[in-house]
DNA sequence: CTGAAAGCGCTTACAG
DNA sequence: CTGAAAGCGCTTACAG
């Protein structure tokens, strides 16, 4: 595909122009020097090297080594921004290391997953992989590589798994708004078969489970988005029993919440009570602000790329669980009508 | 990095089992063999693949082709969502012609941009760059590889270059608001050194000069982002002379507009008008919905990547401009107080 | 129709 | 301290 670009200098121009054998210039360039080659030489080298504009061919270095100091990074889509600070978070960490990224998007929408390894167009080391649907991740671990899973089902096959505690998020959003007064809860959950999910599902229902009088009086499951959430959320409110506090699996779901309770002229939080997952941009654009639990994005795209990193070294990082936070703003309070809030927070 | 990995296979191991040479892998592999091997033993050399698995090494390949099928994407940050359509676009578009896309996030925020070569981890045939400040441009002009240019000035080194047309857009914005009567506007510009922001500055001045009686009353600039927008807008809101229209650079810096207007006791669109720039999800998020431009964003990236491919080939594909249109929702209106609308739409 | 051989650019034992 | 040589896995003239 190049054309007739002026042809790029090889280790080999270097070591002519420096006067020294191909050898040298690969010690030296890489920084194996000290001890081997006299300084006056190891300059020369460098000199010549940058007089050049050498650079040296990472496809014959990978072929030599056996391995590209390249990872590959899996994640359902970057247009969403939770993704993208996963992405930034383990690209800024596997630079910090001298390892590449290479991105693949596993197109959720389009079907199942082709193979990442296809298009991947590098020698790769290993793999982190975020929030896989079930059976993408069958693709990814057969392949053999080093895999590390975010946000995943723990002990399903990879050298390690980095969570956000997405049991205690919702715990916080459950007692957050349980201890507010509501006992009326619907469920606006992702349409997506993933752990993650289902762990919001579980635990929600559990938290009810646990008080008298409080109950999940629907869910509703939509793909995550505002015009799809705005959908679920306006059946959710619509429902013989309407609840006073809708429990959004997703900051965007949130937002389609909003719209739907305007739409059907109730206010938030007066008249019905919204929260999120995620914290993105969109959580303080809205107005009332976002009640929401922040999940570190950025941080578990770093600790995954260190995971993997640890397990190209030959160690076995395990499970890392990372915190989360409630994030109390303008869009939960007591719930409407009689009722009094029942424990004080 | 690789561990004690099931060594993988190679095509020798492939033209073992099938009992051919290796030079009939690689020409079944390639889909060259019509003419050259018997359909018999080209059955056999796909067998033998397929049970081994095998994978021809890209790095293998790349080194003995001297091209790699890959090219680098260059945006300023993927957490911003044009960028996120930008790279999905181009994604489509080279996966179409089994060509993989490496991505580089130039570190805007984070000083000058590193090197973008250094961290790609794989040999490249072409460059297709985004919204690149000036500076950013040399690096990446210098490399001698191909390179299209995304929202960038024209005809600036570049084998190609494909803008959305920006002039038009802005013209569309003013326009709208002159015409619903506005005379008094605040440019809310980013400030970020780019052709494409230096492009909205430019056209937004020329066409209030052209109507009597309509000005500029102040330009703020501020980074993209939410806070920074609601601190440049405040700016903007308090002046001694109020505008009536707030003209923002990025559907960001508007909702930051949002709420300076919010926190100043001012309403959009009755005291205050606001335009956005992108039409990315949050301008229909907010209440009321976002007045914007839709710049098409993963067809700019899809065109984009349509050059750089045509440009591979060897053909010089110019300049292409990409069509806007504004999108009038709720944050528009007619100015407050006594002026009565100047033109009609 | 098929195979043996050269070579892409690098790195690393190995010999001096 | 330095260099000649082999080889990573692939593809493509070239010879048969």
């Amino acid at each position: 595909m190049r054309g007739a670009l002026p042809p790029r200098p090889t280790s080999r121009d270097v070591a002519e122009r420096a006067g020294v054998s191909q050898a040298t210039v690969s010690l030296v360039l890489r920084d194996r020097w000290h001890g081997r080659v006299s300084p006056a030489r190891a300059e020369a080298v460098r000199a010549a090297a940058r007089e050049l504009g050498y650079r040296p061919n990472v496809a014959a270095r990978t072929l030599r080594l056996g391995r590209s100091r390249t990872a590959l990074v899996v994640v359902p889509a970057l247009t969403n921004e939770f993704f993208a600070r996963v992405h930034a978070g383990a690209v800024r960490v596997a630079a910090g290391d001298d390892v590449g990224v290479v991105l693949y998007t596993s197109p959720l929408e389009t079907g199942p997953a082709r193979d990442p390894f296809a298009s991947a167009g590098a020698t790769l080391d290993g793999v982190l992989a975020s929030s896989m649907a079930a059976e993408a991740l069958a693709v990814l671990s057969g392949e053999g590589l080093p895999l590390v899973m975010l946000d995943s089902e723990p002990g399903a096959g990879a050298a390690a798994t980095v969570n956000p505690d997405i049991a205690a998020g919702m715990r916080l959003v459950a007692r957050h708004l349980l201890s507010l007064g509501h006992r009326r809860f619907a469920h606006v959950a992702a349409d997506v078969d993933s752990w993650t999910f289902r762990e919001r599902a579980r635990v929600l229902a559990a938290e009810l489970a646990a008080v008298r009088g409080a109950r999940l009086v629907g869910t509703r499951r939509a793909p995550i988005g505002v015009a799809d959430g705005v959908l679920a959320a306006e059946r959710a409110l619509t429902a013989a029993e309407r609840p006073t506090a809708l429990v959004c699996d997703d900051d965007m779901l949130a937002v389609g919440a909003y719209k739907a309770a305007r739409r059907l002229g109730l206010r938030v939080p007066d008249d019905v009570s919204v929260t999120g997952f995620d914290d993105l941009t969109v959580a303080t654009a809205v107005e009332p602000e976002l009640t929401t639990v922040r999940l570190p994005g950025e941080e578990l795209g770093a600790a995954g790329m260190r995971a993997l990193l640890a397990a190209l070294r030959g160690e076995s990082p395990g499970t890392t669980v990372l915190p989360v936070e409630l994030v109390r703003r303008g869009s939960t309070a007591v719930p409407p009508g009689p009722a009094a809030p029942g424990t004080r927070e």
